[in-house]
DNA sequence: CATACTTACTTCGAAAATCAAAGCGGCATG
DNA sequence: CATGCCGCTTTGATTTTCGAAGTAAGTATG
């Protein structure tokens, strides 16, 4: 007897798609925290690199470009002179904040400091 | 006039600590994807491979190491026979999930599919 | 008894990600 | 004009992740 097809026993829903395309993009180094540092408010890329301990540049510029193509920052530049870069959340970005403090919150109670 | 010192304008606060705790477990490649699965319910190793689609044994593996190490999921071994083994969230791992749902809810709204 | 299949991993070599350090062009300051 | 800051990029070493295969133990089939 034919059942509704489409998932076998085995095959069955247990991991969420959402979840992993975020995880794409969160569950790589540093994206987490260098969304964080711009919840404070917008930042210039060696502001950025000098409050992220232990990021470096390569990375950091790296991670930008991805959440800045993902949508979540913004890169703004301004033609001085002098020309300044920053970064700020986009309202994508900042939807996500919530979150963000709730990991934090999480953290704070749950993960032994150092 | 001396300041209340521990913080110049430069060094100050923008990266939270608590979050870059948390990030340096949910950071790598498919911690949050394996939490995830979990909040399902329990599973064991086999099924978790199968369920998450991409990852390798080893990585799944040194994950669930990570992860029971740092509390937020139990192994349970069932001495048969046959002997199997069960990974289940723990309370600390559960207090994640509401922050996994928000960034899962996320995800839908503002992630593209594929 | 032999063969095959399942679970729960581990091991191995190759490929990809990350790191730290140095370099570069532009602009400002002493 | 040397020195320093900014916003990166490049380079080469180290670490992580991948994918496939292997191991050990138990179950099922003929």
């Amino acid at each position: 007897m034919a059942t509704i097809s489409s998932h076998d026993a085995d095959t069955c829903r247990r991991s969420d798609a959402a979840l992993t395309r975020a995880f794409r993009l969160l569950g790589k180094r540093w994206s987490g925290v260098v969304l964080g540092s711009l919840n404070v408010g917008p930042a210039g890329f060696r502001e950025l690199s000098r409050a992220i301990e232990g990021v470096s540049d390569s990375v950091l510029s790296e991670r930008l470009s991805e959440l800045t193509k993902a949508g979540l920052i913004a890169r703004t530049v301004d033609a001085g002179p002098p020309v300044t870069v920053s970064y700020e959340l986009t309202e994508s970005g900042r939807a996500l904040m919530p979150a963000l403090d709730q990991i934090s919150e999480w953290a704070r109670e749950h993960l032994p400091q150092e």
